[in-house]
DNA sequence: AGTATGACTCATC
DNA sequence: AGATGAGCCATAC
């Protein structure tokens, strides 16, 4: 049986939703590395959908996920400074080596996936 | 159908 | 660097 939606061409696109898509950008962080929403949801073939990101990592519930490398395009932590959320993501960033000052990182200056990758300081 | 609400972003000041 | 306002998009009422 051929899926029931037909293709309008059997297209070698990845038969995948942008949430699958959004979760494997997420998922492909590697430790110690940080990237926007934004950055995310562009890596991820939904350019502008930075809140589709934030909403998915809300309802999340898989205890894997690397949420906490995901931060706002200023590089700061999307939650309330005084909030638990806040306080986690610090102490998990900073279990990676991440350095958090004022609910802040510094994000890769180009977050560009070429730069980021190739930049990284040792 | 209209309005409010976010783990957002950008331009501007 | 902080504040503000507009744009944005999916959900919830």
């Amino acid at each position: 049986m051929l899926t029931r939606k037909m293709r309008h061409l059997d297209s070698p696109v990845p038969d995948s939703t942008p949430d699958q898509r959004i979760l494997a950008a997420i998922r492909a962080l590697p430790c110690g590395q940080v990237a926007s929403y934004g950055t995310i949801a562009r890596r991820a073939g939904v350019p502008g959908r930075a809140r589709l990101v934030a909403r998915l990592l809300a309802r999340n519930a898989d205890p894997g996920l690397p949420w906490h490398r995901v931060l706002r395009a200023d590089g700061r932590i999307a939650f309330p400074p005084d909030s638990d959320g806040f306080r986690e993501q610090c102490r998990r960033l900073q279990a990676e080596g991440v350095v958090v000052q004022r609910g802040r990182v510094r994000l890769p200056a180009a977050e560009d996936d070429l730069d980021a990758a190739l930049w990284r300081p040792r």
